[in-house]
DNA sequence: CGTGCCACCATGGTCCGACCAAAACCCCCG
DNA sequence: CGGGGGTTTTGGTCGGACCATGGTGGCACG
């Protein structure tokens, strides 16, 4: 049992709070001083939190106060806390990770199907073979996708990936909206007809055939996940396909309006490009 | 000027001695009082140093000691700092790293492309026509590369992906070994040729067809790349066709060492699936 | 009345020393 | 040779203290 200590506690609660969107972008967090009254702790328990809210990037702290950072400086690790921010995670966030996890697992899928020795292949195919099995809860079949994935960031070789990986993976287990629980889980014709594609591109070394392959098969999956979530806590009929052209006219959580505004806008910001 | 404090100092010499494999996975490392003494502090500097360590997931500290943690929980963040471990960064680590930005940016743009308004799109088309003209140093190239790159992300509208971009993408810069120094540059004729797919997707919205071409196109860069830091570093003709049979006859490094094997083979240490 | 300078105060960075619980270690006993 | 219990070590937390710096308000001057 990991006991989980004080400095840690606080750490996760500040983080939290941030983005959650409790204190803006820049806005001045509480001193340690403050905290530390607060949280009934020592001022140096108060410090070694925030050292981690540095290190995770969502806090800058410097003589004068310490500072939420801009979201451009923040670890790819605060997708997990996203998702775990709320009982159910913003549909949205969901979505975004999601589809973040499928190009990243074609990615995978294309340097590893190119690298992959004979030994490796026969196990992308077992797997597949196992996919392929009727009578598959969505538990499972996730829990194969996962499998799969996995085994291609393994023989791509590519110790990045492998970061990438952990960093994006698991972490949907978590939520209640994890892969497995669509109501309306896609045609097993088409689910078939991309892991056959998938079965001839690793018999051929073909990463781009894997990478489309993986990928449609990923979509297939997240289109129904998005449907059935959208349905349950919201009703936006509309498709996203016209993102900028989306009410947002959301319920709380700025930081994450934030970040979709950032990452879908963003340019007017800073407009004028360098060089 | 960001006045680098002591306690950061001592993580990231800590960090370094990790991620070059002073300490094998899962390693005692020295306590809070031994280091303190060590380095001169009061133990609650080196104590602030390890909450970092432990956010950036290369330590894992327990009441008996701080032991090193294993890569998979390791974050993303390390990559950077992987390759400024040495003047002369691990040719393998540039080529992992690459080989990664290259998918990465396939998956930008695959959902850049799909999502762009028409706005980006434009911009889009202006950089990839500005990446056309003749007479551009390899210097500016990349960093039209980089922006394009940018600009995908942008489009997508992902901030998943926006956050794993940037902890990937500058991190090249700071090497020797960085886009733009290849002695080889590829052929203009077969850039051209993928840029011209680019604007093709680009302009009927074909992920697919756009990640393709990125792909393809960041290649052509990597290989003479690595072509080049081949030939110079060292001299092994073969080329990495054969992942597991190469020799890794390596210098120094276990922790690279183990973390290629750890990426490569993996699998037999862990043989039995869960479930 | 407006403006610029300066002192003051809050803040983070670091240090000292201390206590506790749990893990690690070791030696002695069976 | 193995196991058990006590000792040592280690991290977790605390209280308090000093320093340099940056932010801020007030005071004097124009």
């Amino acid at each position: 049992m990991p006991t989980t200590t004080q400095d840690s506690s606080i750490a996760a609660l500040l983080r939290d709070d941030i983005l959650r969107g409790q204190y803006r972008c820049g806005e001045r967090l509480p001193s340690e001083r403050d905290l530390a009254v607060r949280f009934g702790v020592h001022r140096s328990t108060v410090r070694e939190a925030f050292k981690r809210l540095e290190q995770l990037g969502v806090a800058r702290i410097a003589p004068g106060g310490a500072r939420v950072a801009p979201l451009e400086e923040a670890s790819l690790d605060i997708v997990e806390h996203l998702l775990a921010l709320d009982d159910v995670p913003d549909p949205e966030i969901v979505d975004q990770v999601l589809e973040a996890l499928s190009g990243f697992r074609a990615m995978a899928a294309r340097l590893g199907t190119e690298r992959a020795d004979a030994g490796q292949r026969a196990r992308l195919l077992e797997i597949l073979d196992a996919m392929t099995r009727s009578g598959l809860g969505n538990e499972q079949y996730s829990e194969l996708v996962s499998e799969l994935s996995d085994r291609f960031v393994e023989a791509s070789g590519n110790m990045v990936l492998r970061l990438m990986g952990h960093s994006l993976r698991p972490k949907l287990a978590h939520t209640r909206l994890g892969y497995g629980l669509f109501s309306d889980p896609p045609s097993r014709a088409e689910v078939e007809k991309h892991l056959e594609q998938l079965v001839r591109a690793i018999e051929s070394a073909d990463g781009t055939l894997a990478s489309e392959a993986i990928y449609d098969l990923s979509r297939l999956f997240r289109r129904s996940l998005r449907e059935r979530s959208t349905s349950a806590e919201r009703s936006l009929p509309e498709e996203r396909a016209l993102p900028e052209a989306q009410p947002m006219a959301d319920v709380h959580e700025p930081a994450l309006a934030a970040a979709r505004a950032g990452a879908r806008s963003g340019r007017s910001a800073r407009a004028g490009g360098r060089s």
